[in-house]
DNA sequence: ACTTAATTTAAACAATTGTTTAAAACAATA
DNA sequence: TATTGTTTTAAACAATTGTTTAAATTAAGT
């Protein structure tokens, strides 16, 4: 499969599998090398080391990983539509990638890496106008006063949370990965009410204090 | 320091600090010796195996994990009272022990791993009545039909998501970590309120369907 | 076809891995 | 004190680690 991609994008592509699942310290040059096909130094040849193409995959990663929250708050919608849609979305792509976020919290908090810098994403956020637009609704008292690092934890807490402890829930509650699956789908509409409401309280509640 | 703990002591003590912060493949034997002041010889004398150690810490950071929410669970009050506790009690614990939910997602992911059974604590959080206690309430409506999985799920993605996602929110915002600690008590609250005013809606709303 | 450059390979490198050995140091008991 | 058994040590083991070498193969340009 995938023959028509060059050896370099093979190396990619499953480089970015393996380290995914395993962690930088949790896989070995050889195991990336034999993932796409080619040997150890072929890996070298394209991307100098191991812990070259760690960089360069933990970097597209993360870019992706904001990619859909981005389009999302620059798509034409009332912020509180806007949290639903986000909402909605983030499930849908963590669907697709649940092992995402536990690969970004932890090389994250790997004491012995090059630190990764993440300043220019959240300017990018910030030129979507979603903040303008959750102060302006926070003025007019539709919404609570929480302010961004808040708004940040509630949503990707409750979206990435269950898909990172699927193998604790399912293993406390004796769960298939079909009920697993359907708990997920229940748990995103009962988080998407739950914040909603939090965040626009049905009765005009201006904030007190 | 503590060179009152015998040899044994000493090293699962050690073994517990490395393992939580490092992950077992994140770690050496000769680590684990070096961080109790031992050899490596002496590691494998009294415990056979890393992986033999390893296994015996995991165990015991699990049950640590579940304790102060068994205890929470068995007190006499009121359940919503109770989820109050709780979630006071599990951002304390986790303040003193930040580490430990990484530690254990990422090690119950490993596929690799001698599989570790969770079979013992479920039963242990059902006998202390709080089920039944929450059916109770449901029945008379106080409280939204959600069954054991969501308001797991609920309670413990709001509280131990902010520590997992301490390096990734503390990079994003550039905050310092008496900032992020700052918004970590306030998060507290939020979240508190939050799923309290959503499990026990103020208006006697019973569950539409 | 000849030359040059780019790609791929097998083999090797020193360093580190988890684990074991066998001798030493220590403690307890007789 | 001699004799146990327990604890600790230094050294070694084979296997695996990340990386490099140098030769082989392929591709491209002339």
């Amino acid at each position: 499969m995938s023959s028509s991609l060059s050896t370099e994008e093979k190396i990619k592509a499953a480089a970015k599998q393996v380290f995914i699942s395993k962690g930088f310290s949790g896989c070995t040059s050889r195991e990336l090398a034999k993932a796409s096909g080619m040997n150890v130094a072929l890996v070298n040849y394209y991307f100098r080391s191991k812990n070259k193409l760690f960089q360069l995959i933990f970097q597209t990663v993360m870019e992706e990983f904001f990619e859909s929250m981005v389009s999302v708050f620059s798509s034409d919608l009332p912020l509180k539509e806007k949290l639903k849609f986000l909402i909605e979305r983030e499930y849908a792509f963590l669907t697709k990638h649940p092992e995402i976020p536990r690969f970004i919290i932890n090389e994250l908090s790997r004491k012995d890496t090059d630190l990764i810098e993440l300043t220019h994403v959240l300017p990018v956020i910030y030129n979507t106008g979603v903040i303008e637009q959750a102060i302006e609704a926070q003025k007019k008292g539709e919404m609570r006063r929480v302010d961004m690092v808040g708004i940040t934890l509630l949503v990707i807490s409750n979206c990435q949370y269950p898909f990172l402890a699927k193998p604790l829930i399912k293993n406390l509650h004796k769960l298939s990965d079909e009920q697993y699956q359907q708990h997920l789908e229940l748990h995103k509409g009962m988080v998407s009410e739950m914040i909603i409401s939090y965040l626009f309280p049905a009765a005009p509640k201006p904030n007190k204090k």
